[in-house]
DNA sequence: GTAACTGCAAAATATTTGCATCCTT
DNA sequence: AAGGATGCAAATATTTTGCAGTTAC
């Protein structure tokens, strides 16, 4: 039984062929994916909308969860165990995207630091989206 | 002259009455607008496409920036002065959205604390969006 | 066998483009 | 007067929904 089959079990999820590959594809890849590399990538041409459907399951899941970008795209990333703690997904990640290759890297292992709000305002969860120049296009 | 058509003209942008009025609404609204909801609020009825070209001209000469969201939706807000230096736009500031009111707030006078990132990656530009209970909410 | 997942078709939404007309400078 | 901005129509693209057939458990 291999990796993705287990992640699908332990979140109750059936196994198919579909998940199972959008998964490997999630694991290949370095960075975060769009709706549309999925698309591209997958080898066996899935129907669109079961792409939009296993991403949405995904998400709800706590196994993936996607990254805010300041143009219209909206980029999904495989969570790490610490991420999903039973459904409850809090998404304090710093995110990366690279200015130059586009590719969007999760950087899990990074904490944010704490950020002082005006009176009144009650902080839960944080994102950070940093863009730049990442480690291969130097 | 009144302080929407100041802006316009030190953009060098043409004097237009639906320019005029999305500029009003960004004054006049305390979070960040989505394109729905100049839609809406324009009593004036601009083509949905007017508003978009509009969106894009603000966008380009620096006049607002994009706030980057976890779903779909792109927000928009004024930028202030320091903000977009010879269209050169940097976009270090904190968005607050608010889980309760949905409403996002633009923290233009928080500053960002320093992120450590891994080896090889380099940063330019940082974005924070922190979700919570706002002023208003609580 | 049953519940859940997929694919197809189609509807609903959102965004972009071309072009003629109108307005700002 | 000239160039840019707008509105309309239409082309694209994106996302959602319903339903029938298939598959996993």
């Amino acid at each position: 039984m291999d990796g993705v089959t287990l992640i699908l079990k332990k979140y109750g999820l059936a196994i198919t062929e579909s998940r199972k590959q959008i998964l490997e594809l999630f694991k290949a890849s370095e960075g975060a994916l769009a709706h549309a590399d999925i698309e591209k990538k997958s080898s066996a041409n899935f129907d669109r909308v079961t792409i939009y459907r296993t991403l949405q399951t995904f998400l709800e899941k706590g196994i993936i969860h996607s990254i805010p970008t300041a143009d219209n795209s909206v980029l999904y990333a495989l969570c790490k165990d610490e991420c999903a703690i039973t459904g409850h997904h809090h998404d304090n990640h710093v995110h990366f995207v690279c200015n130059q290759c586009s590719v969007a890297y999760c950087l899990d292992n990074i904490t944010i630091p704490e950020v002082k709000l005006p009176e009144g305002f009650e902080p839960k969860e944080a994102a950070v989206v940093i863009k730049g120049i990442c480690k291969n296009c130097r």
